[in-house]
DNA sequence: TTCATGTGTCAGATAATCCTGACATGTATC
DNA sequence: GATACATGTCAGGATTATCTGACACATGAA
């Protein structure tokens, strides 16, 4: 997501990432996820008690979220030998501009997206 | 989509607003669209033989982009007596963070938008 | 009238996203 | 062993979003 000292916009990010990001943040149930991470951070299990949502449907918006860059999973040991993923949302800065777009558009892919 | 003299951010926008932004940002056809009017306005069918796209597809694109608040379009009458809709960016400046988001999520309603 | 231009809309097919209910793995406790 | 809690994954259904190919209506010019 980069993350400058001052002011970043959208530069920086190619295009593909700024739709990335966007396409992440483009859901009610995601942004409530990076608004209770930006509470504190959480694991999966109790994050899905938290906002009443399935365990599976969470994994899948968490994993969105964090390929877009906009939260970190961190998997930890607990005392116990409990494996606990924790997420935290990743600082960022996204000026979105008519300008900053017009700039990110000039490095979009025509979606032949690989990476396997 | 709220244009203020210096440094506005998501505050302005209500969560349902924020969310319909983002979501006509987060496609790839729409980001060009919005690229290509930020070089200059332009009436549908001229754009859409631009850019290679359907006329139909690309009215739906403009008309999500106008529901966003965007774009604007107008629809002029030329010197002959053509209806042209010429349609052009709308200055905007969101200012995407964590705290903003998180923000903007306490005004996000059920879904159950109505409107009609 | 016919052709070329512009507008808008609609039904239906295709594609992508979202969501649920399993299943499998692991550790610690009763 | 059985229970409780954590992890991850998968198949399939339900819901949206996307896209095409018509159709409608206008105007001006040949």
């Amino acid at each position: 997501m980069k993350e400058s000292s001052d002011a970043d916009e959208v530069m920086g990010l190619t295009g593909d990432e700024l739709l990335r990001a966007l396409s992440a943040l483009a859901n009610p149930h995601r942004l409530r996820i990076l608004a209770v991470l930006h509470g504190g951070r959480d694991y999966v299990s109790h994050l899905a008690r938290e906002i009443q949502m399935s365990r599976p449907l969470l994994h899948m918006h968490l994993q969105r979220l964090e390929a877009a860059g906009l939260v970190v999973g961190t998997l930890e040991l607990s005392d116990e030998g409990k494996a606990m993923k924790y997420y935290e949302v990743a600082p960022f800065l996204m000026r979105l501009t008519p300008e900053a777009i017009a700039e990110a558009v000039k490095t979009l892919t025509d979606g032949e997206g690989d990476g396997s």
